[in-house]
RNA sequence: GCCGAAGUAGCUCAGCGGUAGAGCAACGGUUUCGUAAACCGUGGGUCGCGGGUUCAAUCCCCGCCUUCGGCUCCA
């Protein structure tokens, strides 16, 4: 219950909505592309011949999605990518015989019949039934026209749409092969997803694969190594735990400065608070044990004992699952004290319930929350706006990590408002705009707020069970968006346990979707931790709570950034501003350079030099391959003229300019953050 | 966590059952050069870690770790 943004959520993430064939209703399918219902057959196509190579492979799903098709298949072979090749012959002897799509209406028992007879997604009858397509036929409702599509001897259990043949897949190709619970259930059987891409020719399918090989170079695993922004260091620091080096550590301190100045304009006092807190503090806001699993196993203070830290995992605990109940149903802090202290009492000896339990923080709210309560709140302290960059440690599972996509340590652009109801639409609608400020000075031109509300089914299981405060939140969101003209989509049934949330989605200038940060309305957990201010009535009340985080966390953002720019940021943000290039070495030269040098770091730019003896054309060379912004090219003509020479990386010489002038001009865009 | 793939010098990569190689980078020297590579030389690897097979393993087998592609999770 954070409030804050998971960020390390879903980065890449792939639109696949589409994924689940039974999901989609008919008015989906009849939107369905040109380009989705040739893909969609080309999972037919590539069906068919593995059912040619293997009769025996039982088919699940194989529906399209963005930028290709798989198909879930369940068969006794490995497929590797050496069988990719003998797949891919197979497809082209079907698209090349150009059989029809042909459409065939059938009744429920005809399609039963079918499938016992092994006869869906097969080219004969088989000893065993179609095991995954008798089961998706029992999910299709009554009334629901069912339908085969067929092509040559291969029939499968298929709503379409398709292309009209065969031969109509022009291009394609096998691209990998992974694994894929029977409908996304772990409990299901696990199936091989064999992923491949198809467009109508060759030629869109090659500016596929050059865009890709593009997308590649803008890797921020890649560039981030090459320009020494940070590194992994897994066996001494920890998988997912990014060690930021000097040039991505002075992009951070850019960003803190842009929130720090941004923020201090809009009212917010920044604060400080530390890593870790003890389990009351997680029990109160009601994130143990539910999160314990994200959240690193704590630290546990014990006399006598040498008994290794206990993770809060074990589901027949009965500790926990009071905890559990605990979770669902509003106590006073008082209240849950006496709880725990209670449970802890009584499971005292297993549970080392004398040991001081620490939790490294996994979200700042909780501390911030403390913060609030440090202090007797008065309705004119509202709104109060509590920003810190705080540090906070996810233990994400370990096929989640994702360079600084998906990490386990994260620097979070936090804050929390706290404020009346009177102002929430007014706070609310400031964060937005800061959030537009921000992209503006990105260059995002791109995004897309998702605004994630609840669902009257869920009240009192998945969401705090305050239907009138939900409602409340939920219209007073939905105004601020619809007032601001706000790019935005609602999401029903999607949002956090304590409020409706809004996530916000940007795209790079490659195009590819980040979710970079979201924005949560909490009503619930400054209840759990008695937060009141004293009201003009003279009563006390609960403030609402707004977390938000525009600039996400330094991991995601920058990692974000660098795929934007590829690497060329503009000045303000590159991790090296400035390179002084002499030309040769000859020490009075050398002095000059060092006095431009010196006074450019003065005003706090980034300057490296390259004085040494080699020729131009190679200091030139390797400033460009390190992506330097500016670099002031010096030789004895320009100490002859006070001047300095200016190349801009990506843009070329830009000739020569005075000394004064030129320091100027680089100061001025840095502050003015316009390149 | 699950399925699959990969791991050789700081980086990009070659190699192979018989003592490990290139380019770039680094370091030393020479070059004094006006905007994308001057020249010569030197150092550098327990071939991810552990075990097994073998006269001999970077190479074959097993286990583990990490990374990558997916899946799952996401209050």
């Amino acid at each position: 219950m954070t409030g804050e943004a998971d960020f390390g959520r879903d980065c890449y993430r792939m639109q696949d909505e589409l994924q689940e064939a039974s999901r989609k209703t008919p008015g989906q399918r009849a939107r369905m592309s040109e380009v989705e219902r040739l893909r969609h057959s080309c999972a037919h196509v590539m069906a068919t011949a593995i059912a040619r190579l293997w009769p025996d492979a039982q088919f699940a799903a194989g529906p399209p999605v963005e930028n290709g098709f798989y198909y879930d298949v369940d068969l006794a072979h490995r497929i590797s990518p050496a069988d990719f090749e003998k797949i891919e012959a197979e497809m082209r002897a079907v698209t090349k015989a150009n059989q029809p799509f042909e459409r065939i209406v059938v009744t429920r028992a005809e399609a039963l019949e079918y499938a016992r007879r092994g006869r869906l997604a097969a080219l004969s009858d088989r000893p065993a039934p179609s095991r995954f397509k008798l089961d998706i036929l029992e999910g299709i409702p009554d009334g629901e026209p069912i339908s085969f599509f067929r092509n040559g001897e291969f029939i499968d259990l298929c709503a379409g749409p398709h292309v009209m043949r065969t031969g109509n897949v022009g291009a394609f190709k096998l691209t990998h092969v992974a694994s894929a619970y029977y409908k996304n259930d772990e409990k299901n059987p696990q199936l091989q997803r064999i992923y491949g891409t198809a467009f109508k020719n060759k030629t869109e399918m090659e500016a596929w694969f050059t865009m890709l090989e593009e997308a590649k170079k803008r890797d921020h695993r890649k560039i981030g190594a090459e320009m020494g922004l940070f590194a992994f260091d897994p066996d001494y620091t920890g998988p997912g735990l990014p060690l930021w080096l000097p040039k991505g550590g002075a992009m951070i301190e850019e960003l803190e400065k842009l929130a720090r100045e941004t923020e201090f304009a809009a009212g917010y006092v920044r604060v400080r608070t530390p890593h870790i807190a003890r389990e009351k503090m997680y029990l109160t806001s009601g994130h143990l044990p539910y999160y314990a699993e994200s959240m690193f196993p704590p630290m546990e203070l014990i006399e006598h004992e040498d008994q290794g830290a206990r993770a809060l995992h074990d589901p027949d605990d009965k500790f926990d699952r009071v905890l559990k109940s605990l979770q669902y149903e509003q106590h006073s802090p008082k209240e849950v004290e006496e709880l725990v202290g209670k449970i802890l009492g009584a499971s005292a000896e297993a549970k080392h319930a004398d040991a001081d339990r620490y939790y490294l923080k996994a979200m700042n709210c909780p501390h911030h929350h403390r913060i609030f309560a440090a202090e007797p709140r008065s309705y004119r302290d509202l709104p109060l706006r509590l920003a810190e960059h705080g540090c906070c440690y996810r233990y994400e599972q370990s096929g989640e990590l994702f360079g600084l996509m998906r990490v386990r340590s994260l620097n979070m652009n936090d804050a929390h408002i706290y404020c009346t109801t009177e102002q929430f639409a007014a706070e609310f609608n400031a964060v937005n705009e800061m959030y537009l400020k921000y992209f503006k000075i990105f260059g995002l031109e791109k995004y897309q707020m998702r605004f994630s509300t609840s669902a009257p089914e869920g009240m009192g299981k998945k969401y705090v069970d305050e239907p009138a405060l939900w409602k409340q939140t939920e219209d007073m969101v939905r105004d601020v968006l619809k007032n601001s003209g706000i790019n935005f989509v609602e999401a029903a049934n999607e949002a956090a346990f304590y409020g409706p949330k809004i996530d916000v989605q940007v795209w790079s200038a490659i195009g590819r979707e980040f979710s970079i940060a979201t924005n949560q309305v909490d009503f619930a957990v400054p209840k759990r931790f008695g937060l009141v201010y004293r009201d003009r009535d003279n009563t006390e009340k609960t403030p609402l709570c707004i977390h938000r985080a525009p600039l996400g966390t330094h991991e995601r953002f920058i990692g974000f950034l660098i795929e934007h720019y590829a690497g060329n940021f503009p000045l303000w943000l590159a991790p090296e501003q400035v390179r002084v290039l002499t030309i040769g070495d000859d020490a009075a030269l050398v002095d000059y350079a060092r006095g431009i040098v010196n006074e450019l770091r003065a005003n706090m730019v980034r300057v490296e030099t390259d004085f040494g003896a080699d020729k131009i054309n190679g200091k030139v060379q390797r400033a460009e391959q390190s992506r330097v912004h500016t670099m002031l090219v010096i030789g004895p003509r320009d100490m002859a003229a006070n001047a300095v020479s200016v190349r801009v990386h990506g843009k070329g010489n830009q000739g020569a300019r005075p000394r004064t002038q030129a320091v100027a001009d680089i100061l001025a865009a840095i502050k003015g953050r316009t390149n």
